[in-house]
DNA sequence: AATTAATAGGTGTACATACACTTAAAAAAA
DNA sequence: TTTTTTTAAGTGTATGTACACCTATTAATT
């Protein structure tokens, strides 16, 4: 049995080398900020394995989400986390790598139509696996505390 | 006296187009790089009308905390947010806009040491001000749920 | 002192991002 | 039906990021 000898906090302070902060609510933004860094490189290196990049992976893994449909630029576009990447550009490279089909669309020739090859499928499966047991095992945080942080992301992101 | 007729709440689901999440660990790791993105977006908007980029922002305040004392690029670094941005392009940049002074340590010569020009001081003070106003106007929180948010995202980036 | 190792900064490349602009096609308006 | 507007995708450019590699300088070793 595995004895946990430490817990090395990764604290924000010792991270950014910096202790001042105006107000509990600022030193929110910077964790946001620099907990998003570390979740993304966590992943990204993960996804070497694959040779994916994480914005690959993350069009690969909404392509899924339709499969055996064909999902549309636009239509992919809308469900990234960062909603203003480059998807055109994105698809390119998994096209290259044989991992999607692009097509044009016969109902409305403007659209180009993407579709997950059975080789995308096969390495979208393998990576998701890895993936997602890497989430489980580096995220340590109970599904209580997972409900309460969403609730305190949400509320930060409420406008008027 | 303004009256808020509707508060519009940012929901994940609504942005990432999904309602389908093995877990809320797994909700939670999609909301933090969700919001990171966000306050970037945020931010970034604000530095436009100084022709400042969040990052620049960043090396920039970073000198602020030891002016007029200068800093070696790699002290510079080490606070960054996101630790491996490429700190010599970043500085290239507010070399040539002549926020900041670029020169050879005489201690060590291999150090390139930076210092805020005049300029970068006033450039710098009027951007935090903005960004100061708009992260308290725009991330709703009170100061006790931010000591919950920041505790939980420590908790989520342990390590064992 | 001469050689080797470590360190600081910078460069090259592939990829991603933000945003303005272009082009082709479809939809709407005249 | 012709013209105008809107929409979908893609392109160009500036910036940033990740990472491997290079060069000069300093520190450590022999």
């Amino acid at each position: 049995m595995h004895v946990c000898t430490y817990i090395c906090k990764v604290k924000l302070e010792e991270a950014i080398k910096s202790s001042t902060f105006t107000s509990q609510k600022q030193k929110a933004g910077l964790n946001v900020l620099y907990t998003a860094w570390w979740l993304k490189t966590l992943i990204s290196k993960e996804l070497k394995v694959f040779s994916l990049t994480h914005e690959q992976f993350n069009v690969m893994r909404i392509l899924k989400g339709k499969h055996p449909d064909e999902m549309c630029v636009r239509d992919i576009g809308s469900r990234m986390i960062e909603p203003n990447s480059n998807v055109p550009r994105i698809i390119d490279r998994l096209v290259i790598k044989t991992l999607v089909k692009r097509s044009t669309s016969a109902v409305d020739k403007r659209e180009t139509v993407i579709v997950l090859t059975i080789n995308g499928i096969e390495i979208l499966a393998k990576a998701s696996r890895r993936i997602n047991d890497i989430m489980n095992n580096s995220i340590l945080l109970n599904e209580a505390d997972a409900i309460v942080l969403n609730q305190l992301l949400e509320n930060l992101r409420t406008e008027q």
